[in-house]
DNA sequence: CTTCCATTTGTTATATTATAACATTGCTTT
DNA sequence: AAAGCAATGTTATAATATAACAAATGGAAG
């Protein structure tokens, strides 16, 4: 199962070019479908996101997106804002046990599992794997069953260390 | 099931006063058995936590401490760095995507599942319950086992609306 | 009992994260 | 061109959190 470990922390052979392509070429179709405008702000700040697959802070983005234009050339509103629009299309999630943000490889309805994923974060690389994994999503859903509770919205963040951290810290 | 819904979000007759109670001699008890010291301050903390099963943030906290000795009396590390020992001893949870903070029904890991709970948070009234699934709890470390990954901890927060909310908004 | 040490609490300042409110720009439709 | 609307810019400030150092408190050792 090694290369499906890597897949999902992007170790190894991970050409993360392409990766960011599909990204952004996926958000453009599904702009395109919805008759949404993938303006340059959004679509510099997307690329920004994509640049790894660590959750990245609000402000490290503006500073990254101020970098081509000096400093302070943007406020934080432009970047919050253009975050919410691509979060609200499903382009990027937020990671609130981080305060941070990444973006999503599977923002298609059609091909996602609509909005319960659930990310393996490592502690040590930073690095956040998002997976869609049917058995939490319905352990999660009976047991709201059993409460009584009308489930909108899920959080769910795993810390600890990636495969390949792992190997790093047995030696 | 009416009676266990009602349990897990305190509705119709739950007696708080005897629920608090509990909390707080349950604390008492494992700071005796570890030989920590519950002072004053994280004892009178721990209460304002459990003033309701409603998350409350640092800074509501930090004026109900102040309340008594009139405005500004306490700074922020003050309730911080309280919050922490009190989080430390599994008597606090911090809810990440809220930026608040309840009191653990069940710190005694004897009773306690370790530390892989998960909260079912009331979008409308606030409340959060705390539950210890070990259908989500297994999910998740089968997930982890797949992805080779060694989990460390777990946020998993699950946002919706209570039995008594569903019930009002049925009206 | 008192000196010493470690823990706890206090205090000041500041860092980090986020949003409110209003101004401006720039399409798009007419 | 003018109106209307979405997007972005700008200023100010709110909300959350921590660093660094000072004081005091409470046991333990002598």
């Amino acid at each position: 199962m090694k290369s499906a470990q890597d897949a999902a922390f992007h170790g190894e052979n991970h050409n993360h070019r392409a990766c960011m392509r599909e990204a952004l070429a996926a958000a453009e179709a599904l702009c395109v479908e919805r008759g949404l405008r993938l303006t340059p702000l959004r679509r510099r700040v997307l690329e920004l996101v994509w640049q790894s697959h660590k959750p990245q802070g609000a402000y490290d983005l503006l500073e990254k997106l101020d970098s081509a234009e000096g400093p302070g050339a943007k406020a934080p509103p432009t970047i919050y804002r253009t975050l919410e629009w691509l979060q609200e299309q499903g382009f990027v999630h937020r990671i609130e046990s981080l305060n941070a943000f990444i973006g999503c490889p599977a923002p298609d309805p059609a091909s996602g599992e609509g909005h319960s994923s659930q990310f393996f974060i490592c502690a040590d690389c930073g690095v956040a794997a998002e997976v869609h994994d049917n058995g939490v999503a319905s352990a999660i859903a009976e047991q709201a069953r059993r409460l009584g509770f009308a489930v909108e919205g899920q959080t769910v963040e795993i810390r600890g260390r990636c495969p390949g951290c792992r190997d790093e810290a047995a030696k």
